[in-house]
DNA sequence: TACTATAATAGAATTATTCCAAGATAATAA
DNA sequence: TTATTATCTTGGAATAATTCTATTATAGTA
């Protein structure tokens, strides 16, 4: 926690206690949780934190590159406080997303026709498959 | 059009005139248009024609593997009646999606962490960068 | 301690998407 | 053809995710 005020005082983020539990929260978290995941632990210290502040804050560290809006989901965005590149998959049972630590770029050259129109910037890949849990119930 | 009420008839899927002007309108469409772009285009003739019938048949083509949803755009679904399995990229200033036909799956092998997490079953990259038109603007 | 820019809040508004019940019609077979 | 019926279309309501707004509160600073 205190590693986290540390962090962010003094950049002109304001560090307010809603704010602290959504960092603390959000810190070292690989669930990749979704607005309501957020809103929903944060209430349970602070019973009339809103959405508002949940959005307000995740849109402030998505402008401050702290943080990463994830579109694997087709149902909603989930938010990944690690905003280094890397990648994405997700069990199309139970919609559990994972990380993929693997730098692909070497391996993601475009076609010419491609770059001749847009000049590139990033890329994300989404990976789709059954983790083990659901596989054990198919099974 | 001929082409396809052969190409539907008499494969379970209903023929109405509100689903062959989306189908007309789909085939060989490379916008990757919204559902709102397709219900702008099908009320041009069809004034009274719903969302709802957007929605329904979208999703009829989508579980017959004629359609894929696309979640690349943050914002909203986009819709693509090319099947086959391609990549995307999004101009990052004007939303403008853009195709990637080139087969990267060899170049995709997963760390063992995932592997033995995960079985995976499909892939699609998201491709970001800027089209000519919004380089033209900026500069 | 006072000041002020910024944040938190409730709730309304917006937007995307789904659901529902009633009437309409495409496909099929007599 | 015509009758049958499963499926579709439709308007509108319902849901769900996200954003906006006006007001009140407060963190950071002087
Ligand atoms: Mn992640
Ligand atoms: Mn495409
Ligand atoms: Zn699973
Ligand atoms: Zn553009």
């Amino acid at each position: 926690m205190e590693r986290i005020v540390r962090k962010y005082r003094g950049k002109g983020f304001k560090l307010t206690p809603q704010r602290i539990a959504i960092l603390k929260f959000l810190e070292g978290n690989t669930n990749h949780p979704t607005a309501d995941d957020i809103y929903t632990e944060i209430k349970k210290k602070y019973p009339t934190v809103s959405f508002a502040t949940v959005y307000n804050t995740v849109q402030a560290l998505r402008d401050r590159g702290e943080l990463l809006e994830i579109t694997i989901d087709p149902e909603r965005k989930h938010f990944d406080p690690n905003p280094s590149a890397h990648h994405h998959i997700m069990c199309t049972g139970c919609g559990k997303i994972g990380d993929v630590f693997f730098d692909y770029s070497e391996s993601l050259g475009l076609p010419e026709e491609v770059t001749r129109e847009f000049a590139v910037t990033g890329n994300h890949i989404d990976f789709y498959g059954v983790c083990t849990r659901c596989r054990a119930k198919t099974s």
